[in-house]
RNA sequence: GGUUCCAUCGUCUAGGGGUUAGGACGGGAGAUUCUCAGUCUCUAAACAGGGGUUCGAUUCCCCUUGGAACUACCA
């Protein structure tokens, strides 16, 4: 059988580390055994949409390269893929589900069942949830609570005895007594619209879903959806909990150590903020599929096409991970410094002409830099900084420029003797590597240590003790400006 | 509180009845280079505890402990 695996986010936020993690094993799985990914909208909260969570959702899979085969856009045979759009269907499944006497009209208010569970809270009582209030109304009671005009909720008949079984890949048998289900929970709500209980286990059904793959946060519902599988009378697809995505944090008073689901406490969570903060998309896809999945104990780097092709069920781990920052900066230098200096270029560009710094029309300048940078910056963001030079310049004091073991009168006289090599080089074309060997002459003739020449040149430059390199600096620069700098320091050394 | 799930270095993990328990990030040390990075080398660091089963358990079973998730007309 054809295997059929969704991904179905609500669109009440923007796409977070968590939720991609939960896309990306479902559609690796999918490619992995020549199956299908859909990609299903489930906006049945109308209180918590927003359309900006849907065009996020569209932008972030379509950054990280992962398309769907079936879904809205796309379409596909089993669509509408928007569960709003799929109203009427929820209704008469629901009301099949009452006709069959496995659900019930409920009326109580929102007041009743918010008093309810206050006198629950104070009373710790051992059963919380919904007291069953209406589940054996009989007929005349109904028609006058709809004559008062009381829009009804459909609520499940969750049986009080006995109990539910269902099977995880991972887990095994997972086994709840009925009694400690959710009590009744609402299928339909009073708008119309369903609960995710209820479409979730409708449109998989219909849709043909064979494996449900989602976060283990849901298994507790797990034995309630197998109810109405059982209800409906439909075969019950595969369960496969995923691993939890944790973040951790440390108490600032205590230093005691917390781990809860990654949430915006520990960081950036969704993709967007790491997208705007320069981490790269194979980055964050190959670090991602990292947290509760391994190949094997040595290979760590994986394009998204290798993934398609090796990833499976059996290597998930059982138990929550730890989303490591670090790691993952560590992920995208590594990625980094795979581009092209070309990609590089493009990629940067737009920090730089966001802070000011570059123009369009400065793409040579700026290709002649990034060979000099690459291994020097783990997000793309981070060139900001490093290019802040170009904009700013602070005269760089004497001391500054006076190199360890160097006093002001023999680093005078090594900077002028730069400055004229630095010109003849730069007149004459000449490339990194030669000029580097022409100050590398220049300090052996002058008797000083190859930082001699490099560090004053570097610090007349940007002005800056930490810098990037100066050759790099100086294309970037360009000959005019850079040749202004070095006088400046000169003049500087000659006070 | 109730229910359910989980448990190998600080973190991500490999392994699995007999191993010097392996790798990666991060940490520490050193090397290299013009600063900073980067790169290379070395290094410290783990089977939560207690019972079984067994010739032998980190591995299988049970309990304890610890952690997490759920407990909405949210998903």
């Amino acid at each position: 059988m054809e295997v059929r695996v969704r991904y179905a986010p609500s669109p009440t936020g923007l796409q977070h580390i968590g939720g991609v993690r939960t896309a990306l094993f479902n559609y690796f799985f999918a490619r992995a055994n020549g199956g299908k990914f859909i990609l299903r909208v489930e906006d049945t909260d109308r209180e918590r949409y927003s359309d900006e969570s849907l065009q996020d959702l569209y932008s972030t899979l379509d950054w990280l390269g992962i398309k769907w085969d079936e879904g809205p856009v796309v379409g596909g045979p089993h669509g509408p893929y928007i569960q709003s759009e799929r109203l009427p269907l929820y209704q008469e499944y629901a009301k099949k589900l009452v006709d069959m006497g496995k659900a019930y009209y409920c009326y109580c208010t929102p007041e009743r069942l918010e008093n309810l569970r206050k006198k629950q809270e104070e009373e710790k009582s051992p059963q919380v949830g919904y007291d069953r209030h209406c589940r054996n109304l009989t007929e005349e009671e109904r028609a006058e609570l709809e004559k008062q005009g009381i829009k009804p909720v459909i609520r499940l008949k969750v049986p009080t005895e006995g109990s539910t079984t269902f099977h995880d890949i991972l887990m095994g048998d997972i086994t709840r007594e009925n009694k400690d289900i959710s009590p009744d929970p609402v299928l339909l709500k009073s708008d119309g619209f369903p609960t995710y209980h209820l479409a979730n286990v409708i449109d998989d059904h219909l849709m043909g879903i064979t494996h449900i793959m989602r976060a283990q946060e849901w298994i507790p519902s797990g034995p309630l959806h197998v109810l109405m599988y059982e209800a409906f009378g439909w075969e019950i697809p595969q369960y496969c909990h995923l691993p939890m995505v944790m973040g951790k944090e440390t108490d600032p008073v205590t230093g005691e150590v917390h781990f809860a689901k990654l949430s915006k406490r520990h960081g950036s969570t969704s993709v967007r903020d790491f997208r705007a903060k320069g981490y790269l998309p194979e980055a964050l896809l190959n670090y991602v599929s990292l947290v509760g999945w391994s190949y094997d104990s040595e290979t760590e780097f994986f394009t998204r096409e290798e993934l398609e092709k090796v990833f499976s069920l059996e290597k998930i781990n059982t138990a929550p991970g730890v989303f490591d920052y670090q790691k993952l900066d560590w992920f995208n230098g590594q990625y980094m410094r795979r581009r092209s200096n070309e990609d590089l270029a493009q990629l940067l560009m737009p920090y730089l002409k966001d802070a000011g710094i570059l123009k369009d029309e400065d793409m040579d300048k700026l290709l002649d830099f990034v060979p000099g940078i690459k291994e020097r910056i783990t997000l793309l963001s981070d060139i900001v900084p490093m290019c802040s030079f170009v904009r700013e310049y602070q005269v760089p004091s004497v001391e500054m420029l006076i190199p360890k073991k160097m006093d002001q009168a023999g680093t005078l006289t090594a900077l002028k003797a730069v400055y004229e090599v630095v010109k003849q080089c730069m007149e004459s074309g000449d490339s990194d590597d030669q000029m580097q060997q022409k100050l590398c002459d220049l300090a052996v003739k002058l008797g000083i240590k190859n930082a001699g020449v490099f560090n004053p040149l570097r610090i007349a430059l940007t002005g800056l003790q930490v810098s990037p390199p100066p050759f790099s600096c100086l294309r970037l620069l360009g000959c005019e400006e850079s040749y202004r700098r070095i006088e400046c320091a000169i003049k500087v050394l000659e006070a």
